[in-house]
RNA sequence: UGGGGCGUGGCCAAGUGGUUAAGGCAUCGGGUUUUGAUCCCGACACUCGGAGGUUCGAAUCCUCCCGCCCCAGCCA
């Protein structure tokens, strides 16, 4: 699909009207994330979206790190959404910005605010606030402290930044409207006391803007001329027009919402994701089961998987709850057209061959469609593996119904041989150990033979020639589709068998020594990549095949 | 409840008064295949939250009703 073929959405048709009108020369989006968690699939959406805008109509997107509450945030979060928007494979417009580099006006704009009498110091604390501040229903009273002069206004809000009042006994108000229908209105906090590091600026500052005095402003300092948030900032959106409006500011960017993204049994919640991180649910927050953009990494998840993924979603104003099995279908897409081909069998059963004693070298090509993806060796002696699971004794199994090895009778091995089983040796508990076969001569790269039907195609890989590995099997994080609705918690619907831990795999030898950011399918099982963080050989299974066959 | 936003197939959606109501995912049939994958064909909304109304003509306009989401942090 091209990029024409795609209706345009509304945020499209804003700019493109802005455009051509001229309101707009040249458009300047921002993916403005507060360091405060890692990114997930969720901001993958709004990362696409505002680069992705900027790439369609020739404009540029800032990385704007909205670092206003060093309570919660981090430069590790820091360095991490680098690394993700960068591995995304998208460029921001010039240096990275900090709304921390922008204190020092920010807190010019507020003084201006005072001496225009828009603005006050209130010593309402927290608790008289909320009451102050009424009701959806009922309008709020107006602080007693609402009508000081300006130069006391100027004075204590001096001594709030030198660091000479107590948190949460003094906040800078907006002057705005305390019966205002939208709550947002209602004399909005614009400075608050955090006598608190920063992990940028240090113990520079003991007052910190809240978010509302300071996204519409960072916006303008930066020529951003759409401000593209998710829509549960639309009540703000008054506020953000009101600071633009009143303060001297250099440009006059404007907001505009749109849905953010939900997909079933997973949650998109920096908060939420925290929190499995932090009581232990998962590993990390780049475990392989977090619908992180670190996670997925790990998991083996291609970036442009995520960016297709996204591209397919709607910007619209509805907030719908996409289907997993959307995600995912972007993700075999890219795989199946990218990965290459390899074998592993997960669970090995030992095949000997009666009539073989030889070693030999067969070529077979990395991906079935693709040439310009090479070709790899494989071994072939007298004994290998197959999945146990590709076995049968019972003969009364269907063609149909069963395409692998069934005792008496022929299966083709991938790339190799058509065999024939003969024999099941057991263990002294009567479990099957191994079992005999027959090699048919002149099948490789060959039909058949006239009166040998295989059964079907299976993989396997030399018991002399291959290498041990684990695989991480994964299954979704959340046995419910929507983890957050009902009662309770999300992490009561957490799925306890979400990892299975696979020892003992053997794995064809081209695979020993590939590096993380290589992605392949083994065949019939699903697609892998190596661990970015084990030291052995372990393989994390990003996703299984599509399986359509009923059983 | 005051304000803001949204309702089109199982899911995501296009649709901007005249189209046989796009497309993708999922699902179900069938074909090809040395991966039960891929690929290819085919099926899948007389109807757009509901009820009225305007109009020659309505998913699109109007009225009322119903449902869902967001806002009462010194979070973002």
């Amino acid at each position: 699909m091209t990029d024409s073929d795609k209706p345009t959405n509304f945020i499209e048709q804003i700019i493109g009207d802005d455009l051509s009108s001229g309101k707009t020369s040249k458009l300047v989006t921002r993916f403005p994330p507060e360091p405060n968690g890692y990114l997930h699939i969720g901001h993958a959406k709004s990362i696409c979206v505002n680069f992705g805008l900027a790439e369609s109509f020739a404009g540029e997107c800032n990385l704007r790190f909205d670092d206003t509450n060093p309570e919660k945030e981090s430069d590790e979060y820091v360095q991490s959404i680098i690394e993700d928007v960068k591995w995304l494979g998208f460029n921001w417009n010039g240096e990275i910005r900090y709304a921390s580099d922008y204190f020092g006006q920010l807190y010019q704009w507020a003084c201006d605010l005072i001496d225009q009498n828009k603005a006050y110091v209130c010593e309402l604390n927290a608790d008289e606030m909320r009451e102050y501040r009424g009701t959806l229903t009922e309008a709020g009273k107006e602080s007693p402290f609402r009508n000081r002069p300006a130069t006391e206004s100027r004075a204590l809000l001096e001594q709030m930044k030198a660091g000479e009042i107590a948190e949460g006994s003094m906040t800078l108000r907006a002057k705005i409207d305390m019966a205002s229908p939208n709550i947002n209105m209602r004399d909005p906090v614009l400075y608050r006391i955090k006598r608190i590091a920063h992990h940028r600026t240090g113990d520079k500052w003991n007052i910190y803007p809240a978010y509302d005095f300071a996204h519409g402003q960072e916006d303008a300092i930066e020529g951003v001329t759409h401000s593209i948030c998710t829509l549960e900032f639309a009540a703000n959106r008054p506020l953000y027009n009101w600071f633009i409006e009143n303060l001297d500011v250099p440009s006059t960017p404007s907001q505009y919402e749109f849905g953010r993204l939900n997909i079933n049994y997973s949650i998109t919640s920096k908060r939420k994701l925290k929190q499995l991180v932090d009581e232990g649910h998962v590993e990390a927050w780049d475990d392989p089961r977090m619908p992180t953009i670190s996670g997925l990494r790990r998991r083996g998840v291609s970036p442009q998987a995520i960016r297709n993924f996204c591209d397919s979603l709607a910007v619209a104003k509805t907030d719908g709850v996409v289907d997993m099995a959307q995600f995912e279908h972007f993700i075999r897409d890219d795989l199946n057209n990218n990965a290459r081909r390899a074998m592993c069998v997960l669970k090995p059963l030992l095949v000997t061959f009666t009539n073989y004693d030889q070693s030999e070298l067969f070529t077979a090509s990395s991906h079935p469609q693709r040439d310009d993806l090479g070709s790899r060796e494989l071994h072939f002696d007298r004994q290998i593996y197959i999945d146990q699971s590709d076995f049968s004794e019972d003969t009364t199994l269907s063609r149909k119904k069963f395409k692998r090895l069934v005792l008496g009778e022929y299966v083709r091995l991938r790339g190799a041989y058509i065999i024939r089983a003969d024999e099941v040796i057991r263990d002294a508990d009567g479990e099957i150990q191994e079992i005999k076969a027959s090699v048919i001569e002149n099948t490789v790269g060959a039909d058949a033979p006239e009166g040998i039907r295989p059964r079907g195609v299976i993989h396997w890989v030399s018991a002399l020639n291959s290498v041990d590995c684990t695989i991480n099997l994964y299954d979704r994080l959340f046995n419910q589709a929507l983890p957050d609705a009902g009662e309770g918690s999300f992490t009561d619907h957490i799925n306890p068998d979400s990892l299975k831990v696979i020892e003992g795999c053997k794995a064809e030898v081209s695979l020993a020594n590939i590096k993380p950011s290589e992605r392949y399918q083994f065949e019939r099982e699903g697609y892998f990549c190596r661990d970015s963080k084990a030291e052995n050989l372990v393989f994390n299974c990003t996703i299984g095949l599509r399986d359509n066959w009923k059983a």
